[in-house]
RNA sequence: GGCCCUGUCGUCUAGCCUGGUCUAGGACACAGGAUUUUCAUUCCUGGAACACGGGUUCGAAUCCCGUCGGGGCCGCCA
C-alpha cells in the first residue's frame, strides 16, 4: 500500500451526538493515529429537511471534549471546521452528470404513489421490495423533454446485475447478489445529491483508505462498491463494526433513553473514562488490562482484535471505570470539575476541596456530589428524629448522648478543632461503650442529617466549631420534639 | 418475507485461526465475609457460560455440516 491511512467519522447533524456515533469516532481515531495517519471530520448534511447547526456544533464541541480531534477541514484558521457535504454541491453535481451522461444513471419519473404501489406489491408475493427500473428505458432525449418540461423527477443509479464481493477487515469475505437491489436514487436534483453517492465521492476526493463504520452499512457497501465502480474510482477497506446494542439487544437508539455524549457530559462523566469504556466495548487488548489512557489504546489497537458480535451499552460498567477515574484524579483537579454541580453557597476553594476530598472514593459520577454533599451548603437541617438513634437506643438516651458530646468538644479551642482531636476526645468514649455507634452514629446524623455520609470528625472539622455545636444543639432540639 | 451479519457466565470479554496445558480465565454486576458508627473505598470468598444436534478425531469451546436463536438492512434518511 502506498501513501497514508486516513479514517473519516462522518455523521449527519440531524440529532445530538450519540455514544454510537462516539464509538466509530473512537475507533476511526485509534486506528488512523495507529497507523500514523489521518482521522477526518466529515459532516453529512445532505438532508436539509432535518440537518441543523446546533446539531453540528453538538458534535464539533463533544468529540472535542472526547479528544477526538480532526487532522483537517475547511482552512479557517485556528481549529479546522469540518468538512460539510452541504458545502460541495457543484463537486457532487459535476460526479452527477457523469453518470448520467455515461448512462450509469438515469432520471426517474414515478411517482410516490406508484412506487408505493408497487412495493406493496412485491412485499405481497414475498419479494424484496425494489425499484423495477421502468423509468431506466426511458431515452436520454426523452428524458431531458420531461425535464424541459417541467416534470420533476429524481436520479437513480442504473445497478448492474452481479455478484459482488468485498473484503471485510472485520468479518471476512461478504458477497452480494445485486439482483435483489433495485435501482437507487441518488440524488433528488443535480443540486441535491443523497447519501450513498456523496460517501462514494467524498471517500474519493478526501483519499480515504479504511471506511470503518457501523454493521448496519453492511448492505449498503455493494451499491456504493457499484457507484465506486462506474465513476471507476479506486476502491477502500471497509471495516464493519459491531452494533451499540440496548438492554433489549436491540441497536442503541432513542427508544432506550437519551444516550447524546453531552448527556454523559452533563451527569458527570470524564472524557477519559467514556473512552476507556467505549473502547473495550468491541475491542480487547488480548490480556486482562482494562484500563487504558487514549494514548495507551493508540498503541495497543488492531483492526483484528475487534468483535464481530454486537455489545450491550452497560451502564453499570461505564460508573465503575468512572468512578475509578475519579479516585485517581488530582484533588485540585477534581475540585474543579465538581464546582459546577455544588451548591451555590459562599466558600473558599479551599474549603470546597476539603469537602470534595470526602466524596472523592464515593462519586460514580460526578453529578451525585451535590445531593451527596448538600448538608455542607445549608445553615440548617431537616430529618426525623428517628434517624438520630443507632440500633434499639431511644431519643431519649440519644439526646443525653448529644448533651454529652456539646460537653466533651464544647470546650475544644477553634486551634484544635481538627478531626484527629475530636477524635481523640470523644472515641475515648465512645471506646467506653459496648458499641462505639451509640456515640457516632447520633453525631453523624446531627451533622450530616443523612443515614450514609462520611465520617463525622471529618465533617465536623470542615464545618467549624461554631457549626458542628449549632448542629447537635438543633439535634438536641429535634430530639425532644 | 428476502438478503446479509452474528451466537462463550446476567453484561463486557480471553481462549477458537495453529484441536489436548480449559474440571473454560479475567472484569462489571450480584451474594457472602473481613475492615468499619453509616455509606463508600480496599481485601477475601462464592454462584454463574462454550445455543442445540450430528460428524471428523485417541481427544473439540476450538475443524465440518445442519438446526435453532439474536440482530441489521430492505427510504426521494444517513
Amino acid at each position: 500500500m502506498n501513501g497514508k491511512v486516513r479514517t473519516r467519522i462522518a455523521p449527519s447533524p440531524t440529532g445530538f451526538a450519540h455514544m454510537g456515533n462516539a464509538r466509530t469516532a473512537l475507533f476511526n481515531y485509534l486506528f488512523a493515529k495507529k497507523e500514523g495517519g489521518d482521522f477526518i471530520l466529515r459532516v453529512e448534511d445532505t438532508d436539509k429537511e432535518r440537518s441543523k447547526k446546533e446539531y453540528e456544533q453538538d458534535i464539533l464541541d463533544n468529540f472535542r471534549w472526547l479528544g477526538l480531534e480532526w487532522d483537517e477541514g475547511i482552512e479557517k484558521g485556528g481549529p479546522y471546521a469540518p468538512y460539510r457535504q452541504s458545502e460541495r454541491t457543484e463537486l457532487y453535481k459535476k460526479y452527477l452528470t457523469k453518470l448520467l451522461e455515461e448512462g450509469h444513471a438515469y432520471w426517474c419519473f414515478c411517482t410516490a404513489e406508484e412506487l408505493e404501489a408497487q412495493r406493496a406489491h412485491q412485499m405481497s408475493l414475498g419479494e424484496a421490495p425494489r425499484y423495477k427500473g421502468k423509468c431506466r428505458a426511458l431515452s436520454r432525449q426523452e428524458q431531458e423533454k420531461r425535464l424541459a418540461a417541467g416534470e420533476r423527477g429524481v436520479i437513480r443509479f442504473v445497478l448492474e446485475p452481479k455478484i459482488i464481493a468485498f473484503q471485510d477487515l472485520i468479518r471476512g469475505e461478504i458477497k452480494f447478489d445485486t439482483n435483489l437491489l433495485g435501482d437507487a436514487v441518488i440524488a433528488k436534483d443535480l443540486k441535491t445529491p443523497l447519501y450513498n453517492f456523496t460517501v462514494v465521492v467524498d471517500d474519493f476526493e478526501m483519499q480515504i483508505t479504511h471506511v470503518i463504520r457501523g454493521e448496519e452499512h453492511i448492505a449498503n457497501t455493494p451499491r456504493q462498491i457499484l457507484i465506486q465502480q462506474a465513476l471507476a474510482l479506486p476502491g477502500v477497506q471497509y471495516a464493519h463494526l459491531p452494533l451499540l446494542l440496548g438492554e433489549d439487544r436491540t441497536k442503541l437508539s432513542k427508544r432506550h433513553g437519551d444516550n447524546s455524549i453531552r448527556k454523559f457530559r452533563e451527569q458527570g462523566y470524564l472524557p477519559e473514562a467514556v473512552v476507556n469504556f467505549l473502547a473495550l466495548l468491541g475491542w480487547n487488548p488480548g490480556d486482562e488490562r482494562e484500563i487504558f489512557s487514549i494514548e495507551q489504546l493508540i498503541k495497543e489497537f488492531s483492526l483484528e482484535r475487534i468483535q464481530k458480535g454486537g455489545a450491550i451499552f452497560n451502564l453499570q460498567r461505564l460508573d465503575w471505570i468512572n468512578g475509578l477515574y475519579i479516585r485517581q484524579m488530582p484533588l485540585e483537579e477534581l475540585t474543579e470539575i465538581c464546582k459546577p454541580y455544588l451548591p451555590e453557597y459562599p466558600m473558599d476553594f479551599e474549603k470546597k476541596k476539603e469537602i470534595v476530598a470526602l466524596y472523592q472514593e464515593r462519586l460514580k459520577k460526578l453529578s451525585e456530589i451535590a445531593e451527596l454533599a448538600d448538608f455542607f451548603f445549608r445553615d440548617a437541617l431537616e430529618y426525623p428524629k428517628e434517624l438520630l438513634c443507632w440500633k434499639e437506643a431511644t431519643t431519649e438516651q440519644t439526646k443525653e448522648m448529644l448533651q454529652k458530646i456539646h460537653e466533651l468538644i464544647g470546650g475544644v479551642g477553634e486551634s484544635d478543632w481538627t478531626k484527629e482531636n475530636l477524635e481523640k476526645i470523644l472515641m475515648l468514649e465512645a471506646e467506653k461503650m459496648q458499641n462505639r455507634g451509640y456515640m457516632l452514629w447520633p453525631l453523624r446524623v446531627a451533622l450530616s442529617g443523612k443515614k450514609a455520609s462520611p465520617g463525622p470528625f471529618e465533617i465536623a472539622e470542615i464545618l467549624d466549631k461554631e457549626q458542628t455545636l449549632q448542629r447537635i444543639k438543633q439535634a438536641i432540639t429535634i430530639s425532644k420534639a
